[in-house]
DNA sequence: GCTTCCCGAGCACCTACATGT
DNA sequence: AACATGTAGGTGCTCGGGAAG
């Protein structure tokens, strides 16, 4: 269907040089009243969903409208009624399992209750790009936005969100500047290093995600204090980007520590490259060396050998997201306390009780 | 920052109750205007980078806007000059590698481009929710969308795409009805099956994606003649549906089969699952069987053995069918031959000689 | 008195033209 | 005549008030 070139004399010029500039000329609600014979309000109602139409009325509506093709035009509704039923999301990047599955739950539960999401992708994940995203949003047409990505540096009122805009951050402590929505990120990873721990093992060692991320911190911080309070060594934390890469390389070093008999990875991808540098140095997981990830990534399943690892409930942050800043929107009463969503550890077999405790 | 209750006489009340209904009351460009001192023709001018309008002015507009916090409102604009400056993407899951960094890229383009994506998600990959999709559109604000998957039974008179909306299609093949950008899945699979004939391999089953992928059903055509073509025999097809889960349980079948020697997954997720499976029965990857994936994801570089694997370039797909989309959308002249995105085997430790041939 | 419909107005913005320098 | 600014009109839709059935 080339736009270029009109087949000739197939149809009426549906688009005659009148107003120039103007590339498409829109079927109005007016060209509907006409062709139905009743007044556009008419069929305002009618589109609406107002009750007080005629039912034969009604009807000759509706058939005007589908042979016109008729669609109402969002923009002007929304210039009307002062609201655009939609939802912008600020994240960095898409790649990552969970930023992917929580936008895909935002996703549907704001089309459920009518509201379209709009991605507004920045380029890289600093406060600068943010607050860059947060100016963009005022050309932008929301009514709320999550922002899915560690801001809590902009928590006092460096932030001009433009008026009426609404804000839920994900992956984030905010303070009580904003609503927050995750999962319980810190219970997640307490269970994972306790596991090692009841497994039997004496410390356990940390490849930890990139420093600036909430998430990555908050785990970081748990492994750190469940070990203190268990009485344990705590070793030198290894430092990780999310990259299976990047725990290859922690694994890599990790394989020469033979007192190292427990891994705590901060996400199923890293756990990923530990799993294979212990494979290259002939460690064996679980027999020499226990493994847990973060995450519970489909893929996690099918490792070599299957990921022990901690599940995370995106589709359930993403319903929150939505829920509470829709409450916002609405101006009703938000219930404060519903933004950690539960986490629990999957056990598979990467995780064993260490040699000389068998 | 709690809206539910005001302070106390602390800011002159912005939102009085006035206009009942209205949740928020924009600054609009006429209150600009008379803080300016000037009419809103001229801060009309100033927003929109109008060159004719003396410096001073200027600044006092700016300034103005500034203390006002006023932000254009999109619908206005839109209402006035027909178009959303937005595209909307339709797909069924973000939850494959291939669709996330392909919205991602069109996200990144478009927003270059001073275009938003809106996301339109359909519950599952039939032809009856893309449809049901299209009809959402019609609620919603694009000048054009993107929709990645398999479309081809709607190809004919069936779609009805709000007038002026136009079409770019990707993962499927359309015949010449909409623009189709797609990776060259043919050749991609085709260099695959090659490389593992190549090595010496007597010939190569495949685990083919589910049936009703277009690219699934490219991938396991290009095997089958590619084998044909070099007068192999030609095995019996495995179907799995891009879950490491289903590769797992079809690389268990395949284990079974002593004279299997090469194998070829129509994606990274089901690679890995074979992998796994073979793992267990004890057949060496590489050594005693060879394996290719489709696709490249990040994490297949840290597979166990790391996996040959053929890299689709996603980014350059978004780029694309942005690029295509605007041209559309613009009624500029389409070149119609950039659909085809080159796709190329990367050769990692997963595929080597057949045993006899060493 | 009640339902069913129409008229007019206005939401915030931009194009075209008129006006005054 | 070139430039800077203002005025009028119109974009599609929905709400308030009123008029007809």
């Amino acid at each position: 269907m080339s736009a270029a070139e009109t087949p000739p004399g197939a149809t009426p010029p549906p688009d005659p040089p009148t107003r120039r500039g103007r590339a498409k000329r829109a079927v109005s609600i007016g060209d509907v009243a006409r062709l139905a014979g009743v007044s556009s309000q008419t069929v305002s109602r009618v589109s609406t969903g107002h009750p007080r139409v005629i039912p034969s009325t009604r009807e000759r509506v509706l058939s005007a409208m589908k042979e016109l093709g008729y669609r109402p035009n969002s923009a002007a509704r929304a210039l009307r009624m002062g609201e655009f039923r939609t939802i912008g999301v600020v994240l960095f990047t898409l790649s990552s399992t969970g930023n992917s599955r929580t936008v895909e739950a935002i996703a549907d539960h704001a089309a459920a209750e009518g509201y379209a999401i709009t991605l507004i992708p920045v380029a890289r994940p600093t406060q600068d790009d943010v607050l860059g995203a947060f100016t963009r949003l005022e050309e932008l047409a929301v009514d709320g936005v999550v922002v899915i990505m560690e801001v809590h540096l902009l928590d006092t009122a460096t932030v001009t969100l433009p008026p009426g805009v609404q804000l839920v951050v994900v992956d984030s402590d905010a303070g009580d500047h904003y609503a927050v929505v995750d999962s319980d990120q810190y219970d997640g990873a307490r269970q994972a290093v306790r596991h090692l721990l009841d497994l039997g093992h004496r410390t356990v060692w940390h490849v930890a995600g990139p420093t600036g991320s909430f998430a990555a911190e908050r785990r970081a911080e748990a492994w750190r204090t469940t070990l203190k309070e268990a009485g344990r060594r705590v070793p030198r934390i290894e430092q990780g980007d999310w990259s299976a890469a990047s725990g290859y390389e922690a694994g890599l070093r990790l394989a020469e520590q033979p007192r190292c008999t427990a891994v705590f990875a901060a996400n199923d991808q890293m756990a990923l490259g530990v799993l294979r540098a212990f494979h290259e140095h002939g460690r064996s997981v679980p027999d020499d060396v226990s493994v847990v990830g973060f995450d519970d990534i489909p893929d996690s399943a099918f490792f070599i050998p299957p990921l022990t690892t901690v599940h995370q409930d995106f589709a359930e942050v993403g319903r929150r997201c939505v829920q509470r800043l829709l409450q916002q929107i609405r101006r009703e009463a938000t219930d404060a306390d519903a933004g950690l969503v539960p986490t629990q550890l999957v056990v598979r077999h990467s995780a064993a009780p260490p040699r000389r405790a068998r």
